[in-house]
RNA sequence: GUGGGUGUAGCUCAGCUGGUAGAGCACUGGGUUGUGGUCCCAGGUGCCGCGGGUUCAAGUCCCGUCACUCACCCCA
């Protein structure tokens, strides 16, 4: 094929989807500065011994090598391309942390990539906005309720399909799972982690077999998983299961504290609940932990996740606690894009396109543009002085809701194509009403 | 990494048991001597993913390969 075909996998906007992108990437901006997160940007690249260090070992890192790498490139000193932000970020503190004030309160909006199979909702390449607070030694729990509310803004001002946040905490199960006496938490968590993909009767079979519990424990295991709840009433029905330790109690008292303190952001769009099946893959985390599901789009799984991590961070004798929370903007938007759920009201910025007569008076129309331009409305004259008809086609087809025509060099008029209403202007003062001057938004 | 599906015009696709490639949309021109969207008329377009095999003959059957895609796994 003499055309290109697209890369699987590392996807590619029209100029209409980079518009709803960089309208999210601003919205997530805007609101992250206005609760005095400050911004950070990581190289795209670690060691590979620091990127396999932390997580699971089969993640799929891309690796980075100089196609003709001489004596000079030190052999053992490998480099992958980042897969989270998060890694990158506790890094970046401990390299930092002699300059940086903690609390260190940071948003990180950058692409990652994993070498994962693609499909919907899975890519290898795909940006995440991600925003953490850390703190040098310790860090206070307000800061888990702090970061969801942040992340619960952001995402409430944007006409994205009803999300639903879901909550639950880390100290809370291990508690429990130790209350009943397993000897192995994490073996039960992970069992309790497919609940959602297999039957009950698969999930029971796991935890007798491979988390090594007996009959009454699998079953007191499967009771605390099917608890979920829009407010604090989980706490009481997690007591009325009858089992104590201290673990337990500090993790339902701050599982209620998030699910409290992010009440007053549910909206029609926005939802929270605590919901104890909440697991999370990694286990980094060692407190809260989020998940948050699309509606209409469950199958894509999470599309904002993350939680509370003690010690990700730590150079030997301070350790960096942070808490943070992370938004698939890929996942999230290429499923919306595609479907046409989320569009923009134009494929172009430009608001105002200034029809040329004849290529002589062209100056002419070019001055209107630079007028135009000068208080801030976008313009852009017409490629050639074709018939006035295809000059219209032409904003038409890019969704530019005006056209501006001189006539005689003088007389200034300018058209609404939606409506056809051709008024006389000024191009030093004619303004297109606030909702036309930049390209919207909008749930399609 | 494992298993399935699909590759034909710019896009969405049709092409029955092998007989020499089609539709709609889009695009271009005209109807309308310069103001679009509707309507009418006309027009162009294809290494039928790639390589090999069977056959008088392959878009169609067989093998291989690549790409895309879905599910599993894992996760944003």
């Amino acid at each position: 094929m003499a055309r290109p075909a697209p890369l699987s996998g590392f996807p590619e906007w029209s100029p209409t989807g980079r518009i709803v992108e960089q309208h999210v990437l601003d919205t997530f901006r805007r609101t992250f500065e206005l609760w005095g997160f400050a911004s950070v940007e990581t190289r795209a690249v670690e060691p590979l011994e620091e990127l396999l260090r932390k997580g699971e070992i089969d993640k799929e890192v891309y690796v980075l090598r100089r196609l003709h790498a001489t004596a000079d490139d030190d052999p053992g000193r490998q480099f992958g391309l980042h897969y989270d932000l998060t890694v990158p970020f506790a890094r970046y503190v401990l390299e930092n942390s002699a300059k940086l004030h903690f609390p260190f309160r940071r948003y990180q909006i950058q692409k990652v990539w994993r070498g994962e199979r693609p499909q919907e909702g899975r890519y290898r390449e795909f940006l995440q906005a991600d925003v953490d607070v850390v703190g040098n030694g310790d860090l206070p729990f307000h800061h888990d309720v702090e970061v969801a509310q942040v992340m619960a803004e952001a995402l409430a001002a944007l006409p994205l399909p009803r999300l639903q946040l879901q909550v639950n905490n880390r100290k809370l199960v291990e508690g429990f799972y130790r209350g009943i006496g397993a000897d192995d938490p994490a073996a039960v968590m992970r069992v309790i982690d497919k609940i959602d993909k297999l039957p009950p009767e698969t999930v029971r079979d796991l935890l007798l077999t491979e988390a090594k519990l007996d009959d009454a424990q699998a079953s007191r295991c499967l009771a605390l998983a099917e608890i979920s709840s829009f407010d604090a009433s989980f706490a009481d029905r997690v007591m009325a299961l009858g089992v104590s330790d201290p673990l337990l109690e500090e993790g339902l008292d701050e599982l209620v504290q998030v699910v409290e303190g992010v009440a007053g952001l549910r909206g029609e769009r926005f939802t929270v609940s605590a919901d104890l099946r909440i697991a999370r893959g990694l286990d980094y985390y060692t407190g809260t932990v989020y998940e948050t599901r699309m509606a209409g789009f469950e199958h894509l799984g999470s599309v904002c996740s993350g939680g509370r991590y003690d010690s990700l961070a730590s150079d030997g004798s301070t350790s960096y606690p942070g808490v943070g929370i992370s938004f698939g903007v890929t996942r999230a938007l290429a499923p919306l894009l595609s479907r046409g759920l989320l569009t923009a009201t134009r494929s172009v910025p430009t608001a105002v396109l200034v029809a040329v007569s004849d290529e002589d008076s062209r100056p002419a129309s070019v001055a209107v543009a630079v007028a135009l331009r000068s208080r801030g409305i976008p313009a852009e004259v017409a490629p050639a002085a074709a018939k006035f008809g295809k000059q219209i086609r032409h904003a038409d087809r890019r969704g530019i809701p005006f056209v501006w025509f001189l006539r005689d060099g003088e007389t200034h008029e300018v058209k609404d194509i939606r409506s056809g209403e051709q008024v006389t202007a000024d191009p030093a003062a004619w303004t297109p009403p606030a909702p036309d001057l930049h390209p919207r938004v909008v749930a399609g």
